[in-house]
DNA sequence: GCCCCTTTCTGGTCAGACCAAAATGGTCCG
DNA sequence: CGGACCATTTTGGTCTGACCAGAAAGGGGC
């Protein structure tokens, strides 16, 4: 079971980033707040810890008040993603693409300043999609393998940091939708001999446009996916 | 005065992140917290739940953990930029690249989607850079506008919060080094006025390569401050 | 209507207590 | 000696009830 904390932090979070309370508003004194969730007033207190640390609320002697998502901290993503049936198609496009320019931006850090043995490394990752007959949770792993790896050789901390924040709340949410994924390995692999090749090379904009060219062919991957099983969803809703 | 829950959370912060306590190493009981810090038991959950979202900590039934810095949230940042007296360079660098990297994005996504009258808004902001009269403040605040300006108007949140909390942490660390910087005014206008053309024709490619020629300028600036502060701080301690 | 003062309310802190789960240490058995 | 087992202690999670300083709200007096 969840802590009761938990429990009344996700309830308000929700409540908050539905809108039930416009920004600026007050929120109900913890008092009451304890009183609506039958809890005691230190763990509304703690929840109301995590809604300031999540910065959808700023806490003040005198009241707690609303603040707006576009002051959030990044943890909002999931919660954001978790709303209604399925995730906001505009909201997962737009992760992607911040995702997909990271691992871009790794890719160019580990150019300019990675060992040589580092880069072999990766190459041994990339060629992993070399095996055309990959299934599609063997594929999924080897994509992540290759992602984290790529981040951890940028040698930027920070990098890492909103890499791994940012799928560590995507991934959950996408799980659902992976299932109605269809990759297309040989496109895959022509791809990841592409890269290979500029991975061997040295050759930065190379690298570059095959990592794009890569990530691009993944989102494509995630969009149909995406539309398969929001029609798929549809059907069910419309049947009951 | 800051509140003393607050002062809890600093104080372990610092202790965890200068490696005072080894990673997977459990921290001292609240109870004994409590007493070191001369308070309340709730005052101490209350820091530790920030610890645990500083993602620095985890904290479970029978005790609670240090994690490493590679799992942390995007926030101990700051803490690790405030370590010692000045920041540290290559964290730095770090920041800055990922920084550049974030606005180049915002800039790729600005000309696939962004509409007309905003793009014509952003030149309004580069042909600041125009007037090469700007002193150093106002010089700064034009960037930082032109940047927010960038963001703002790549229409993608994830990306947003992500530049917002980086920047809000650098901000404030690199104020004392900022008065060590010294702006080269025309290579500015220089590069303004080629990103203003690039953003005209809205050629993609020539945006991108004016933008990192911009960031690269702006590097090096900061890089140069940095060395100047550096060594003015090495005077005053062989001084002393 | 505006200003000032009093009252009420709110968050921050404290003390002491109970529970369930985890850690610990000792014991017994193979 | 090593490992499985159990009782004890410790730890986090929660609760009750209380006090304080500062913010918000209400009420007069002008």
């Amino acid at each position: 079971m969840t802590t009761k904390h938990d429990q009344i932090s996700d309830t308000l979070t929700e409540d908050i980033l539905q809108g039930r309370y416009r920004v600026g508003e007050r929120l109900p004194s913890e008092r009451d707040l304890s009183t609506r969730f039958d809890a005691n007033r230190g763990a509304v207190r703690e929840a109301m810890k995590r809604l300031e640390q999540l910065g959808i609320v700023d806490v003040q002697p005198g009241g707690a008040r609303v603040k707006g998502t576009n002051q959030a901290s990044l943890d909002v993503i999931s919660h954001l993603l978790n709303q209604g049936d399925l995730p906001d198609r505009h909201l997962v496009d737009q992760i992607l693409v911040v995702i997909n320019s990271l691992v871009s931006i790794a890719a160019e850090q580990l150019l300019k300043s990675g060992r040589d043995e580092e880069i072999e490394e990766i190459r041994g990752f990339v060629r992993a999609f070399f095996n055309q007959e990959l299934n599609k949770e063997a594929h999924n792993l080897a994509r992540i393998a290759l992602m984290q790896k790529m981040l951890q050789s940028s040698h930027n901390l920070p990098l890492q940091i909103i890499a791994r924040t940012l799928f560590e709340q995507f991934a959950p949410s996408m799980a659902p939708i992976a299932a109605y994924a269809r990759v297309d390995n040989q496109r895959f692999t022509q791809n990841a001999k592409t890269l290979d090749l500029a991975l061997e090379k040295r050759d930065l904009a190379a690298v570059r446009a095959a990592f794009d060219a890569f990530s691009e062919l993944n989102r494509e991957t995630m969009v149909a996916a995406f539309d398969l099983a929001q029609s798929t969803r549809g059907q069910e809703a419309t049947s009951l």
